[in-house]
DNA sequence: TGCCGCATACCGACCGATTGGTATGTTTCA
DNA sequence: TGAAACATACCAATCGGTCGGTATGCGGCA
């Protein structure tokens, strides 16, 4: 069940199409869905209306088609990211955090998750975006489940893998909120190395105080 | 210094400014700042649109206003919780969480915070809402932070207080946005239920599943 | 080989609706 | 009686979306 096939829109991979899909991740987590206009989206993908609307039958479906996008770029990313390969389950949850760690850039405007961004704004008037998002943040969650199930069990803790898997997504976007509100990426780093520290302490894992 | 005394607007607490405050909490928690516009605010407070104009020289002052209005309230409301009469500076911050949790209503279009919701819209655009909107986020964790201070003092934690605090309102956030996009409030209950156990686990505080 | 038929990809002027905001009143009350 | 508190009509700009048209490429057929 490729991502791809997910959306409904035109099959083909035409370089419009491409470029406005990366488009809109950029635009619409810098400015928020309703900031970013189809003009806006257009001119900054090098597009024309005509173009746009011959891919999209809306501006909606272009979200979820983003959404969709975003989804499988990053399940892509994260699936050949170094930690997997640690043997310790505990390990391997310890190391996704430190791998969002080194992820976050400086730059505050790009520090969000297009789902995030883009389901708040969603949620009331697009039930297919807010699915697509919540798919997306899923998917994510689920490449973690299992780590947190062996995890878990390996302890004996009686908590729900699923919802550890879920709360690491909470955190994380709680501190791309937190980061924008104080215009620095600071806060947000702090925040991941709390749930690093509770990941650290549930899992009896050793935890070095190492300040920044 | 006194949140109304922030707003540069006109100093009256007429009520069609106080209904249009109260209608825009509400109306931006669940469509979003761009979502709602000046008429929709209008409608909902029963009020005409030279009445808005008279109160708020803009749609984004009155973004300000609200923020501060709703930071105002939200310190009021918490500075008479009962938890804050816990002896243990620890049980105290346990018990803000379950404060929190306590207020989380089942609907969850109305689950979101007007401060979290704002930021993200407007972070690009308006300078003033984002600093009205940290500053309201920050006077929340301002309230927890003598408690984490004294809390992880006592336990020879070096953590830096002011960060535990700021992340309680990170993983408040994020949950805010996991359960829209979920469309439940339940990974929001999760997730404050994980911040709990993890100051449990931090301040050697017994920890008893109950479970949901 | 050359032409036809047709689908895909794309263009850009244009449309009605809605937006935030204004100008000019009228009412209310100290 | 004068200023504050509203109301109403209106405006320019922008929004998402439409529509008639063009350019290009490909399979089939004489």
């Amino acid at each position: 069940m490729a991502a791809e096939s997910l959306s409904a829109e035109s099959p083909s991979s035409a370089p419009a199409r491409q470029k406005l899909l990366g488009a809109a991740i950029t635009l619409i987590r810098k400015n928020g869905y309703a900031g970013t206009s189809v003009d806006d989206l257009c001119k900054a993908a090098g597009v024309t209306k005509g173009a746009f609307f011959h891919h999209f039958a809306s501006k909606d479906r272009l979200a979820v088609a983003a959404a969709d996008h975003f989804t499988s770029v990053a399940a892509a990313w994260f699936e050949q990211a170094p930690f997997l390969a640690l043997e310790d389950p505990a390990d391997r949850l310890l190391g996704y955090v430190d791998f969002r760690l080194d992820r976050l850039t400086d730059d505050v405007s790009t520090c969000s998750c297009l789902l995030g961004a883009l389901v708040q704004e969603a949620y009331e008037t697009s039930p297919e975006i807010r699915r697509a998002c919540f798919a997306g943040i899923q998917r994510q969650a689920g490449g973690l489940e299992a780590d947190c199930a062996e995890a878990l069990a390996a302890r004996g803790l009686s908590i729900d893998p699923r919802s550890l898997a879920l709360h690491t997504q909470a955190v994380l976007q709680g501190a791309f909120v937190i980061a924008k509100a104080a215009g620095s990426i600071q806060p947000a780093v702090d925040s991941l190395l709390h749930l690093k520290r509770y990941l650290a302490l549930l899992f009896d894992k050793p935890w070095e105080e190492t300040p920044q």
